[in-house]
DNA sequence: TCTCACACTTAAACTAGATTAAGAAATGGA
DNA sequence: TCCATTTCTTAATCTAGTTTAAGTGTGAGA
């Protein structure tokens, strides 16, 4: 648990009684490669932080060809907020893609953190701002219409994952196929020359 | 005000004594087709309820393009919330696509009335959350990548819009050029025959 | 009433990216 | 360690969508 506190006290600092308090509401986990933390249809009543490992949210279009959303890697947290809030019926799912070791919280102990520690709910209320402005910024991405100058702020968002993840993965987010962004990856080897 | 607070009360009923308090921080508006309630670069101040007239949200790419993100028309409240919520730079603009009515709150007072008045909090809890999901399904619908199918989704999303935008803030809205919304529009009332 | 700026359509030439296929390289499980 | 599965790359062919250009409304302001 000391990982999440290092992360949460570069932030605000915790009481000893306040890390008893939230310690007595999330649970550890570790879970294998290819499993789900959300599966689409379910409702989403975990929120997740990640202590070590990679996940990816991905959705599934009619045809039955996923699409990556979103990543996340060590110190971020990561749920289908719309779903968590709304405790509805959730479309996309979360896959760890590598081994993970992770922390989880469900809806009615989080909430009552966010009553009973300000502390807590200052932190998720950033969080969860993050977390809008990051899909947001996934939507003004997508913009640049070129896969070239997507694949090159995706680099720039997710530095530390480009070389981690596979390029299937990555394709995917960008919403292309794996052998164009091959291409992609040639022509800029080239224009580095 | 009655537009406002028959929309409202569909929800929750209101006490006079509440409408009262929220008429004071509400501040009418009649603006122009083409002007901006929310410029990018600026810091998104204030939160738009539309009584009338209809709305476009978009963006500006490296090339100078605009790119719609989200449509919203009468009974709709609509602001960049990631700016808004954290009070930072917007990369955003509101135009408003017709002459319209509107109501406006700024920050401050929508979090007095928010912390004062639980019905206007429950209220803009599930405002936001529905914000939240719409931009999601924004991401979702990317998703289907024939443009014929994404065309289809947004008459499904917004039928009272379709007829009212002019083609080229569709073609926008759906990433593509006006020439091609054409060839689509004529290659469905082919199918319809 | 005219006109000027916009919106809509059509069509021909072009390009970014998909698809298919096939071989090479890497990875993980037993 | 070896096999099986997944991952990466290259290249040829194909297609959805762009670009350019030209012609046709249409509504608001002078």
């Amino acid at each position: 648990m000391q990982v999440l506190f290092k992360d949460f006290e570069e932030i605000l600092p915790l009481t000893d009684h306040e890390k008893v308090l939230i310690e007595s509401k999330i649970s550890f986990q570790k879970i294998k490669r290819k499993s789900l933390v959300l599966k689409e249809g379910k409702v989403c009543k975990l929120y997740t932080y990640i202590q070590s490992g990679c996940f990816r949210m991905y959705g599934i279009d009619d045809k039955g060809f996923s699409h990556n959303i979103q990543f996340a890697a060590e110190g971020d947290w990561i749920a289908d907020i719309g779903s968590f809030y709304t405790q509805t019926a959730s479309k996309l799912n979360i896959e760890a893609i590598e081994d993970c070791e992770i922390y989880q919280i469900n809806q009615p102990d989080l909430y009552w953190l966010l009553e009973n520690l300000p502390k807590v709910n200052r932190m998720f209320k950033v969080i969860s701002e993050n977390n809008f402005v990051e899909i947001q910024n996934r939507v003004l991405q997508n913009f640049s219409s070129t896969a070239e100058q997507r694949y090159l702020s995706f680099l720039e968002q997710y530095p530390h994952l480009s070389s981690r993840l596979p390029n299937t993965q990555i394709a995917s987010y960008l919403g292309i196929t794996p052998e164009f962004l091959s291409k992609i990856r040639k022509g800029l080897t080239k224009k580095r020359l």
